[in-house]
DNA sequence: ATGAAAGCGCTAACAC
DNA sequence: GTGTTAGCGCTTTCAT
């Protein structure tokens, strides 16, 4: 697709030398003399000649492209997740094609499956975040060179992970510690019946003895967090509420001061990720920072080593760190409701 | 990768046919009597055969793969924008590979450019949303099918915009109607020696024959929005500020706020790009919206123009709308100002 | 150290 | 319609 067709055959002719010795010092497969190096290095300068990776690929069935899957490519973990894995793979002189699964039906898993594989990839980065990663990891040929990234830790698959379990129930913790009698709950989509953070959250509760409260659903939408707001704040028996993610606590927050519930003296509230604007908002937020570009390097450097043929039990878990700003305080008595402002039409 | 190596021969064994009819089968090049297809359908799923695309692109020379070249991938308009194109390419079936250039050195642009060019792309979109964006598109060899995505319109390469000049302008001669003397502004790192936001900005001041203050810069980080407005805060003559995106907007109202300036009754602060959490900001934010999705789209819609031969001007821009809520009123006399808290040291 | 020959898995002519 | 014959641009034996 570069200028012509310019090939190794050229570099060779104009080098006055045979086609595998250009090969050769293409990839330094073999010891050349150096004034052949020299002389093809200079003919590929000059004819500014640059190797067919399809061509390379296909005699040497070996690949420098790696292939993410994920379900999304543009919401805050994703995009971090998938810059850690770029960088890292970029470093070691691979090529990262991105797929996107959009929903777990068998169809569509079945399409991204067969997208990728086609590409003839080294290895593959499953963002196991959402319910079509985790098809995708169930549904990919077992002999494929694959590491998952994910928030809970599961059997078989290499793996790293972002242990939100730990976190959740630290962080559920530190809010009972504060004397609240519960915490309530607002998820995100999960990415199986259950997601690590609920699992965190719901476990803290169960220690302290207190009651569990049915989680509220919202959708990846900052918004919907929002609703969710207006709903608790019509609820006098909420007093502390533990978010999926920092978007979503956000969203709440601005739906509780819609109602007239003041964030962190009638109601605290926490996220999840320390997003960049986490530490930025009114109040900032306490939430647990979740090192996802982090997560994306130590995923490639796990596909490296599974590339590599490494026989370890392939492993690699890191704890989000709790992160203590201003959205949660002691439980006082609440001020009264007042009606929620609906939200602007063009907003 | 897959599964063996099971090839379009073992296909085309089993099916009792020759290898070429397998190959008709599957691109559809020509036709096949029904007898065949079925039986050569039947050996692909019964051997879960997957073509190679490497030994595909090496005989046709054609290929399903495109590049999106850009200087980030994370950040909220990068992240939509390849979004947008990965979602139209892959309704079309092409695959999409991802280079990031890290800067605009040369070594760095050459070797993002050979990486790109070494995969036999199709096409390539490069986000020239910033100085490495730009230095690519200029380093590109000529023959190279591209498409170029950016906010200001430019000649040579087919590009789509978001013609941001225009919406700029738009912002700012709204401020200045409201009764503001001048208006300030806090660019982003300019993708050259000036952004169309800038010029937007500047063009509107200049024909309202207001002032023209002297841009400050921010970083991409929103907390540098911050400490611009904790400078801005001690300065009376600002009564409006022009930021290069809601991010930063978001930072700097932090900062007024900080430093016990309200936001709009003191000062009015604007944003552009319409990030979800814009609406949500307290005060909600008014912003140019720009549809970066949309922008992918269309550029990827401009490339198959352009590999499908098209001799016309290929260009497609749109101009974003802006958005108007809380954060801009009317000039007011300004509240005393305090001292700005510092941030606090784990934020 | 270096060249000749033989493919890698597929598509592209070209016959029939 | 369908098979035969040639490659695509490289890497890999295997000689030398």
């Amino acid at each position: 697709m570069s200028s012509k067709a310019t090939t190794i055959a050229d570099v060779a002719a104009r080098a006055g030398v045979s086609v595998p010795t250009v090969s050769r010092v293409l990839t330094g497969s073999a010891r050349v003399s150096q004034a052949k190096k020299d002389a093809v290095e200079a003919a590929i300068a000059e004819l500014n000649f640059r190797p067919s990776a399809a061509a390379r690929m296909l005699a040497s069935r070996r690949s420098q492209v790696i292939a993410i899957v994920a379900g999304d490519t543009s919401r805050y973990g994703y995009a971090e997740t998938i810059r850690g894995v770029e960088e890292a793979a970029r470093a070691q002189g691979y090529t990262v094609m991105i797929t996107v699964v959009e929903s777990q039906d068998d169809d569509e898993v079945a399409r991204a499956i067969s997208a990728t594989l086609a590409q003839s990839v080294a290895g593959i980065v499953v963002l196991k975040f959402d319910a079509p990663g985790v098809a995708v990891l169930r549904q990919l040929p077992p002999d494929v060179p694959v590491v998952a990234l994910s928030g809970v830790r599961d059997v078989g698959t290499p793996q790293a992970v972002l242990d939100e379990t730990r976190a959740a129930e630290e962080l559920t913790s530190f809010l009972l510690g504060l004397g609240h009698a519960t915490v309530h709950h607002v998820r995100v989509p999960p990415s199986r019946r259950e997601d690590g953070r609920t699992t965190g959250w719901r476990r803290a509760l169960r220690k302290a003895g207190a009651p569990v409260p049915v989680p509220l659903d919202a959708t990846w939408e900052p918004r919907s967090g929002r609703e969710i707001g207006h709903a608790l704040a019509t609820d006098p028996s909420v007093t502390a509420v533990f978010c999926g993610n920092d978007e979503i606590a956000m969203g709440v927050i601005r739906g509780l001061n819609d109602a007239g519930q003041r964030v962190p003296e009638d109601v605290s509230v926490v996220g999840f990720d320390d997003h960049p604007l986490a530490e930025l908002w009114s109040p900032p937020l306490t939430t647990a920072r979740q090192d996802f570009a982090g997560l994306g390097r130590r995923g490639f450097q796990l596909l490296l080593d599974v590339l590599g043929g490494s026989t370890e039990r392939l492993y690699s878990s890191e704890r989000p760190e709790v992160v203590h700003r201003e959205s949660a305080a002691e439980p006082r008595p609440r001020a009264a409701v007042r009606e929620a402002r609906s939200v602007p039409a063009g907003a």
